[in-house]
DNA sequence: GCTCCATATCATTCCTTGCTGATATGTAGT
DNA sequence: ACTACATATCAGCAAGGAATGATATGGAGC
């Protein structure tokens, strides 16, 4: 019994868990600036650069990532700089693109979400 | 030259297919409904028994991942039947869940999404 | 110390989306 | 055909979160 309750309680646990970190990813701005740290570290205005968000914005998606532990940063005098805090994450972009490939017609055809 | 445009392009449409996969995947009832079904198939009232959310927020949430392709359905009887479109979402699941293991601290302790 | 550049923060606005309660569709059994 | 049960749909509300523009912080060089 108390084992059914903990078995809740951990099950509620891990989609919370899941949850935020499936946030964390679920937008187009966060997704092309890690897409961006994929190839390497950046610094910020690079990555505005290079994804054509504005400064504010991309500055607010980086403390949002940062808070979840998904990229890392360093000063390097004026700059600060961005990496993918765990090479997992890359690789998890690529299996999310191999299931993309399977449900690809589904995912495209979704209209439930603004894309972009 | 057209190559960077194309690459560009490939990119945005990357990432707005990768937008909606984690979209789908980005809300705590979704997550719970997955969850339930990655040990086997089930019919909507067992869903609602098993997730504690109520039937018509299920079946949206259902019609949701329907259309998606992340889950298919099957008539029976009364019932309908719906299991995961793809082995490879329990897996992918799983890595997340790997992932979370790794950069745990920072997801737990970030604030930036209702968890649940 | 002043100025420039890089980055961070803040307040506001607007849009998206999830949930609820009521209702519609649909199937089975009698 | 009528009833009961299973599921789907819809309108409306409420909250969350993303983008913007303005502004603040902070390091570097003169």
């Amino acid at each position: 019994m108390e084992q059914i309750v903990a078995d809740r309680n951990n099950a509620a646990a891990t989609i919370e868990r899941r949850t935020k970190l499936f946030r964390g990813f679920a937008d187009a701005s966060r997704l092309a600036i890690l897409g961006a740290l994929c190839e390497g570290p950046l610094v910020v205005h690079e990555i505005v650069g290079r994804t054509g968000l504005s400064q504010p914005n991309v500055s607010n998606h980086l403390r949002c990532l940062l808070d979840c532990g998904l990229v890392a940063s360093d000063r390097d005098g004026r700059f600060v700089r961005y990496r993918l805090s765990d090479p997992r994450i890359a690789s998890l972009l690529d299996d999310v693109d191999t299931l993309l490939d399977a449900v690809a017609e589904g995912v495209d055809a979704c209209s439930n979400y603004r894309g972009a």
